[in-house]
DNA sequence: TTTTAATGAGCAATAAATTACGCAAAAAGG
DNA sequence: CCTTTTTGCGTAATTTATTGCTCATTAAAA
């Protein structure tokens, strides 16, 4: 499970992955399409590596019933604890820029780990 | 956990997830596209929910060091157990047609509740 | 082996995304 | 308050995705 995908052999992995999950529903390009509401060539370009849009990709997760991933997907961040502490309870709104002056220290540019890391 | 959204509040929704990662590991639209190698009008577009296309999607990913996340959210589905019997042993490479004749049944249109389902 | 349906790919037209630019508004921090 | 930085949103040019065809291949089923 290391880093050694590029971006573009990512998007063919999630293509493969969209292209088994319709067999083992045992559904066609056409049929699968048409719930998602897209072209079958829309279909195949996108379990080929070709790429698409993320409208693309949420109809076809809706076509096989798969929705839910995204939440495991993307599940709610919520706030860091770190950004409670620092704003005092007030939900950050943007990023912080180099706006520093005495010793409060140089903006963190290491993640904290806050859920869903790699 | 209904299907109560469309498929663009769902793509409204990741951008919303997307743009708390950035805040929470305090970084700006221009620091992150820097990463993903994209515009900051890209990242801007995506977290309000104007969509984009998968490459960025994957890109801005890896800028928030969040690749990982694709994991959990596509998981290697396998071979579906009534494919391989099905099929004796061989994977199924295309969806069967309506090619029934005597009695081997119907299609079945139903999916079969094999890992990752709503 | 023969038939039938599924798939991949090309092509031209249309639609959508990306880019670099700049500017106004607003949050963050002092 | 005042300053700095972030952010959203236009615009125009360029690139990429989608669509509806069609056709050649090939897996699946009998």
């Amino acid at each position: 499970m290391k880093g050694a995908y590029t971006d573009d052999a990512v998007v063919v992995e999630i293509g493969h992955r969209l292209q088994r999950e319709r067999l083992n529903q045992n559904l066609s390009q056409a049929a699968l399409a048409k719930r998602a509401g897209v072209s079958r060539k829309t279909i195949t370009n996108l379990e080929n590596g070709a790429g698409g849009t993320l409208g693309t990709l949420v109809a076809v997760l809706r076509g096989l019933n798969k929705l839910a991933a995204l939440e495991s997907f993307l599940p709610d961040p919520g706030v860091s604890p770190m950004q409670l502490l620092k704003l005092e309870g007030k939900v950050r709104q943007r990023a912080s820029g180099k706006h520093k002056r005495g010793d409060r220290g140089v903006v963190e540019e290491t993640s904290e780990k806050w859920e869903w890391d790699d």
